[in-house]
DNA sequence: CATTCCAGTTCTATTTTAGGACCGGATTTC
DNA sequence: GAAATCCGGTCCTAAAATAGAACTGGAATG
């Protein structure tokens, strides 16, 4: 049956897997920061099926995550790069590889690491914070209903 | 075909989405934050089918993110916790949504937003630093091979 | 002890996926 | 400048995943 849909879900998270929460996309995605733009090089870096590719390329451009833009070398064809809207998908991807380094590794596996590329360091991991910069914890928190769009300053 | 595997992948973002990455394991983890528990508590607040929910949560057993504890109200049934692995998920449910709350809603459309709970203010939006404190950009890291395990501090 | 609740399992129709064959235009090779 | 190859797809098929409903068997409830 067809998949269910979460487009008008209340919760936002929700709505995150609607769009870019498929088997692919995160991938395609993490591919795309890593500098990846042809159709043929997601192809062959994924292994993955090129009629897969070519409807999860339609999703992420029509979802605005990506774009078609010329060539960078020149040529006639095209490349596929990150919006703004998909270059804010990159603590997703950070939050994604520090819960895999910390929890899917046997202890003598080789894995990557993420560094800071000036200094060459291991970023720091992910914090909660709260609006004043507390440290918080999961158990600190609690989703409210967010007044809605104050047209007028009251 | 069978659904292609990360499981043995080297990067930790493709091993992260093989474990957690499908259509429903991320919104089941959400509702455990969110304190639910029961099988049928899951099956009503997401709308899922039996059976989908059955497979989920017996992967996400398996895979260490929930475990099956006596119920707290003293019945002959079981719940659903998270475990301390599956509590790590928080940060990834976070960037999630606040993904989500920035990208994919119209402007006078209701929604929710995380809040530190004992004050009751929204909490600080995720932020990549490097390891001294100083913001970062994606465009301020890169991925490296990590260390393999020194055994002995050479 | 009859009825309803709970937590699933089983079954089926439909959709999605993986993978390969195919195809037309662009580019490189000779 | 013709042939061979590359690139970026589309189309097709078999197997697998999904949604949804029906069924089951033990627990709680009256």
């Amino acid at each position: 049956m067809k998949r269910k849909s979460f487009r008008e879900a209340e919760c936002p998270v929700a709505r995150t897997l609607d769009a870019i929460g498929d088997w692919w996309s995160l991938l395609i995605v993490r591919d795309a920061f890593d500098g990846i733009k042809r159709f043929g090089a997601f192809q062959q870096n994924l292994g993955i099926a090129k009629g897969m590719l070519s409807t999860r390329l339609r999703d992420l451009v029509d979802a605005g995550v990506l774009e078609l833009v010329p060539a960078s070398d020149g040529s006639a064809y095209q490349e596929y790069a990150l919006t703004e809207k998909g270059r804010g998908l990159f603590l997703v991807i950070v939050a994604l590889r520090q819960w895999g380094e910390d929890n899917l590794y046997r202890e003598d596996e080789p894995r990557s690491v993420l560094v800071d590329a000036e200094k060459g360091q291991p970023i720091a991991p992910l914090g909660l914070r709260a609006s004043d910069g507390r440290r918080l914890d999961w158990t600190d928190t609690r989703v409210e209903a967010a007044e809605i769009n104050p047209r007028k300053s009251s």
